[in-house]
DNA sequence: AGGGATACGGAGGAATTTTCTCCGGTTGTT
DNA sequence: AACAACCGGAGAAAATTCCTCCGTATCCCT
């Protein structure tokens, strides 16, 4: 028992296999999927899956607080290395979209426990570093602000899900990413006659 | 049987129910969802259902012909409306955001027989409309040769799916227009620094 | 308004899918 | 080498989904 989580290599590695075999099914089946696919996709077995994780919301639970540590990780580097808002955004956003964590969790949504004692704060954290990199963006002026809180997110929800049909991930991958770079544009010179008025905020988003 | 489909006019109206709950169900849910939750949110009983459609598949068949034949009508009053090639495409879009035909598709491809006589030649014209808007607009010099069929296609994909989590459509729907507005800005002023090559064509889309 | 044809809802048994435990065998660690 | 930790996956139990059937309701024509 070398290491400090307690596990044996071969289980260590299996963890994340499965982890990230269930970011890819769940991201492409949604939330109901049957866990054996998620097993299959990690080329382990059911057992094995059922020993670590516990059940369906021990999994989830593991696949959120493991997605949301590396997008914020993500978010703070893309702060910290640029000097202009937007470009901090720019980064952050093509760093997001490999992760796919944006439309991973709102996936996910109804079967997490919102009040658990670490998914609360992890995701209360994770959300305002985006906010903090569009105030920031919207104080140097380099963003309009017309452009907000959820016209940034659930852009990346829609470009982070993978298309429906059968679409090589390669290609995917590389469409989310033209996509982005083309809304980003828009964003950047967005003015009363592409938006008419303010989007929403955070709140406004989550709660009506 | 004053009706030229032979139906009751009690049967006609369940007929539209179902295919429109259909519509909403399967966006959210996927092509998987039972059919008594179809039933449900059409406010219809069961039977009802496979009375009319026989099973899934000849549901899906007939929502994907009901899709397509209201997609191209709006192709085609948007290629007559408009002068300039882009503004067809931007008037197209937004018929087609509201349709939500783009997404419809794809998602029920693999349950779909596309060498059906009915379902293929009218999902080609389909695909072919848009070519067409695409073709004009470039030209015409309003739409870049950098973007393409499939950086189009698969956007209104995107913005056409419901985002994941218990978004009101109301917002949902306001958030993609807002999102398809951005991007069309996008691509109107799109150069190289922006897509460094060429998207795919509709077959590289498909095939590859 | 009456009568026949058409359509409706949904209960419930059959069929399918999913869950999740258990244990004989394997692998990693010291 | 010896022990503990871990593995895979078969299969019984549970849950879900399918889809027919029939007593009742609605529509449409005369």
């Amino acid at each position: 028992m070398s290491s400090p989580d307690g596990l044996r290599s071969d289980a260590r590695r299996n963890r994340h296999q499965v982890l990230d075999a269930a970011r890819r099914v769940v991201l492409q089946h949604g939330p109901t999927v049957a866990l054996d696919e998620i097993a299959k996709e990690a080329g382990v077995g059911i057992g094995t899956l059922y020993r670590r994780f516990g059940d369906r919301d021990g999994l989830f639970k593991a696949l959120v607080l493991d997605a949301l540590a590396q997008a914020q990780e993500a978010a703070e580097k893309a702060d910290a290395d640029h000097e202009v808002g937007f470009d901090a955004i720019e980064a952050y956003a093509l760093a997001a979209l490999d992760l796919r964590t944006s439309a991973l969790i709102p996936m996910l949504m109804d079967r997490l426990d919102l009040h658990d004692a670490e998914l609360g704060p992890q995701r209360e954290t994770g959300a305002a570093v985006l906010q903090g990199l569009i105030d920031r963006a919207h104080e140097d002026g380099s963003l309009p602000r017309t452009v907000t809180f959820a016209d940034l997110g659930t852009l990346l929800v829609r470009l982070s899900r993978p298309l429906p049909g059968a679409v090589p991930a390669e290609a995917d991958a590389d469409l989310a990413r033209r996509q982005l770079r083309l809304a980003l544009l828009g964003m950047r010179h967005a003015d009363e006659s592409t938006l008419d008025r303010v989007g929403m905020s955070r709140e406004e988003l989550s709660s009506d």
